[in-house]
DNA sequence: TGACTTATGTTCGCAATGCGAACATAAGTT
DNA sequence: AACTTATGTTCGCATTGCGAACATAAGTCA
């Protein structure tokens, strides 16, 4: 266990079970008893332990040879997402900037130095990697994390940034940290940040920030397509407005 | 703590935790350590040990007075989600569905006697409540849980039925056994599923199985509407075959 | 078919983990 | 100021959970 864990107060069964959650995920759907004790780094004895209190909670499934991840897993995001009010209200805003820009839509907040999905709606299948409700990105390479930290003070950023381990997903990604900072300004001053393919070839973005009615950033959404398809200036004068208005809707919605 | 845990081999400590996360909901999205305490049926200090692991782990923020969940507890969804290729198969199929026949589309599995969403399409809010990728409903009262159900043996129902308390949701909704089971037999007969009115007034919906290549029935997909806004015999004639092309499409990607 | 490897099932002594009663302090209300 | 409700914290203790060790099962290979 991390040694920033305090042992006292910490419940280290608590964090090995969810370590144990964690352990399924595209390459490993079923999978057996010691292959979850070596993922989840537990004793064989222990893994099993954790896996039948999974199972009679019914997290987990099991034919008593592999385990798999039971739906009701799914309750547990989904406390997240019921005790947070925004998903439901920005929902329909995503669906109509979708529908009226025929591109995907999506909106995420900021979670340490990244961002995290909240809603979604997709058009096309355009990234490598599929996108959903709970998927997180680098903040410092998608257009939606970038507005969120833009509106973060120096020293919250220098705080976050800290912890950032910049990674060269393609030959355009901004990995030079004074680089990124004078990019956030000029986000600021705009108001949006574009994403060209800095995550992956072929794609950008464009993001906006979602205020509530204290004027406080609470969440970004952003449009996504192909570089092939919108030019940046198509997407600051035919897509941007559509965000525009979306979030000044949002924003009202939010005060009531 | 349920006496049906078997109390050897099973880990309280991640029962507990569990509990601590689905303490959060609409009604209480920022409480105090009193307040989960009381809803996760544990002592303060207990509760408060929890709440610390939680945030040390990342899962639980707190200003030193309230606590709310992170969106990091949407990772542990997350991973049920990436672990079902399903749920990024269908995806595509349910955004199309909706866009043909301009209404609500999704996707559920069966669990328990409940349906599990796991893929969702909004046209538009027409349901009192929000339903999303992890909303869980009765089965015997959708239509794309009874197709679910219709699928099952005699003896697998019967086991089914057994844990169903049966609500009257409307003055529609059946609540006698045997007439659901009669319902089941002609869902069977027919391939798919109408439920009007029985989960809420003003709403109905239409549903298919969903097949993988084993002719194994592993979700369903529905599309639902107003009633004053589609026939029934509207949903058979123009809203059936948009479904069954869906799953037929769905099934060949399945079969790769 | 036997030897070997890899896997799971299970036990139980034991230590550490987690518990909760009790006390201290803080904040809000009357 | 008294009272109520809340949180912070401790520490003795009992139970919980651990994991080494042993048993058994299943698969592979020669």
């Amino acid at each position: 266990m991390s040694s920033s864990m305090n042992t006292k107060d910490f419940i280290t069964s608590l964090a090995r079970g969810l370590k144990v959650i964690q352990s399924f995920d595209k390459e490993h759907r079923k999978i057996s008893l010691s292959q979850v004790a070596a993922r989840a780094e537990l004793n064989r004895a222990t893994a099993r332990r954790f896996l039948f209190t999974l199972k009679a909670l019914g997290y987990v499934n099991s034919d008593g040879k592999l385990f798999w991840l039971s739906p009701k897993v799914l309750e547990l995001g989904y406390s997240y997402l019921i005790s947070q009010p925004i998903t439901d209200i920005v929902q329909s805003f995503v669906d109509q900037v979708s529908s009226q820009v025929g591109e995907s839509c999506s909106v995420s907040i900021l979670d340490g130095t990244e961002v995290v999905y909240i809603s979604r709606r997709m058009t096309k299948h355009i990234m490598s990697i599929s996108l959903n409700v709970g998927t997180r990105l680098p903040a410092v390479a998608t257009s939606m994390g970038r507005v969120l930290l833009a509106d973060k003070s120096i020293e919250e950023l220098n705080v976050i940034l800290e912890k950032v381990q910049f990674q060269k997903f393609t030959k355009h990604t901004l990995t030079d940290e004074q680089a990124l900072k004078d990019e956030l300004l000029k986000v600021r001053d705009q108001g949006y940040a574009i994403v060209s393919e800095e995550l992956e070839l072929g794609l950008r973005s464009i993001a906006v920030p979602i205020y509530n009615k204290y004027d406080q950033i609470v969440a970004s959404i952003n449009v996504g397509t192909q570089v092939a398809r919108i030019s940046e200036q198509e997407l600051t004068k035919r897509i941007l407005p559509c965000l525009q208005n979306a979030v000044t809707e949002i924003r009202k919605v939010l005060s009531v």
